[in-house]
DNA sequence: CGTACCATTGAACCGTTTCAACCGGGGTGG
DNA sequence: CCACCCCGGTTGAAACGGTTCAATGGTACG
């Protein structure tokens, strides 16, 4: 609704600059960024290499680096103060990771397999940002993408049952791999059991059994442990959505659209100086 | 980190002007605005009164227009589609809702209570945007707070129990009630058990139940249904934080900040061409 | 003052957790 | 080269937290 900054579109990069080769290039927030000044923001990041479990940055600290995913995935993950792990979401190659309106870092970032990643300068970020000012809409466009996916995710964590949490997810996982037109779709789980679980608010357990059940139910199929096909995409997608619930839910939650609750009512103006088409 | 625009403190609105004793004028998006584009703007939102259930929009309907909370409460809700409902937050006076990307509304928005709102056509409120893009960055602000909320709730939903769920949202909601310093802390609940429990994720006998153990517990006190104080704040704290959990946790999740985990050895620069501060 | 709806309380049930054992593959050292 | 071990993943059985269903209580509103 609220359009987007112009996607970039000017001269590819020389082979010997840095960018050059970058698998995400032509995405990310480098993608966003044009021309002579674009060159010589994108030459400043490194790159930097991480095994699992290494860590860009850590919950708490001061928040000094912005970062883009080239290969591989991250996690991030938030901690109470006993231990509890939640994953808050994962990053993968062509995502823009660390910004934030605060001084330090909401939660931490680490690798859940090899990965590789291009790390920025904030202080360097934020001056660009601050010479570039059409950059804020695009930076919207990303904060208002990210709290989408959140908010989505707090209805998988509130209200979805393991199993539909699993599907959701697997589902989610078959965009971030290429797939054969005509094959059943193909999902890569490039994180250990653990992490799904503290994705999914549940045990690794529990993600071992109901992987299980959707064998079973020959609703997908294992090819080793991170990999699998999604043989039956339309059982999985209604499992997903919540329409395969056995029970009928009690009635002060209509299903949408419900015509009958439409048009409130008591719904008046107030104030009638303003125009008309409001 | 990236600093927001500049607040605006341009003249106030004249008496017959419809902002003119407006509660959140010098709020919301609303003090963002400045001088005559500001009074311009503002004219063009209507008053709307709602009472308890009273929708703003659906969930998948055209997303027509932007709105400011002026009293009450709103709740923002999902539907899986056989009818449990997620509510993924509340609106209170001076929070700015309705703002997408996409073309409808990601979620539904009710009055928890009775409440009032300043509505904006949204047309309007985007040709606002584009001829002041000095506001993209404010947006990017709202944006931001937003996702923080939202994944500190994934938190919550993730891995809390019902009663340490109930004692973040408790907590929280006394920054919406005027304290009096000295006095324990008040919340006012203005909205309805099953709001609550759809926000916590858990039912609404669960919500009675574990209000139920905090007053024997001497945590809180109730003083009618959606009145509350706060007896032992710093019990309530620790027991939203997840310290008071009667188990210790397993090994393989550190507690923060863990020193013995800090500097990854194997971080190497892939690239070492770029500036060294780096 | 009645009534309807929200909130509370009780008891049985169930999905997920917890604890424990087992499996299997990859890396290491004998 | 093979045995061993370590660790992530899987499977099983018992315990538990929250749900479900049902009945009662309270309160706000007509």
């Amino acid at each position: 609704m609220i359009p987007s900054g112009p996607i970039a579109n000017g001269a590819d990069i020389a082979g010997d600059h840095p960018c050059f080769g970058c698998p995400v290039r032509h995405r990310a927030l480098c993608s966003a960024l044009r021309h002579e000044e674009l060159a010589r923001f994108r030459r400043t990041g490194i790159g930097r290499r991480l095994a699992e479990s290494d860590a860009l940055c850590r919950e708490g600290t001061p928040a000094a680096h912005v970062y883009t995913v080239k290969k591989g995935a991250l996690r991030l993950s938030k901690l109470l103060r006993d231990g509890r792990r939640q994953v808050i979401g994962f990053a993968f190659p062509g995502d823009f990771v660390g910004v934030t309106m605060e001084g330090e870092h909401p939660f931490t970032i680490e690798a859940t397999c090899d990965a590789e990643v291009c790390q920025f300068l904030r202080i360097r970020f934020v001056a660009f940002l601050a010479d570039h000012p059409h950059l804020d809409r695009r930076l919207f466009g990303v904060a208002a993408r990210d709290l989408a996916v959140a908010r989505e995710q707090i209805l998988v964590l509130g209200r979805k049952t393991a199993i539909e949490r699993l599907a959701t997810f697997l589902l989610d996982m078959t965009r971030h791999s290429t797939q054969i037109p005509g094959e059943p779709a193909r999902a890569v789980l490039p994180m250990p059991r653990s992490d799904i679980a503290d994705y999914l608010g549940v045990r690794n357990e529990t993600i071992s059994r109901e992987l299980g059940v959707l064998k079973s139910k020959r609703l997908i199929r294992m090819i080793g442990t991170h990999k699998l096909a999604i043989i039956d995409r339309a059982a999985m997608e209604r499992l997903a959505a919540g329409d395969d619930a056995l029970t009928t839910w009690p009635d002060p939650y209509p299903c949408w659209p419900d015509p009958t609750r439409s048009p409130p009512a008591s719904l008046q103006v107030v104030k009638a100086d303003a125009a008309p088409e409001n």
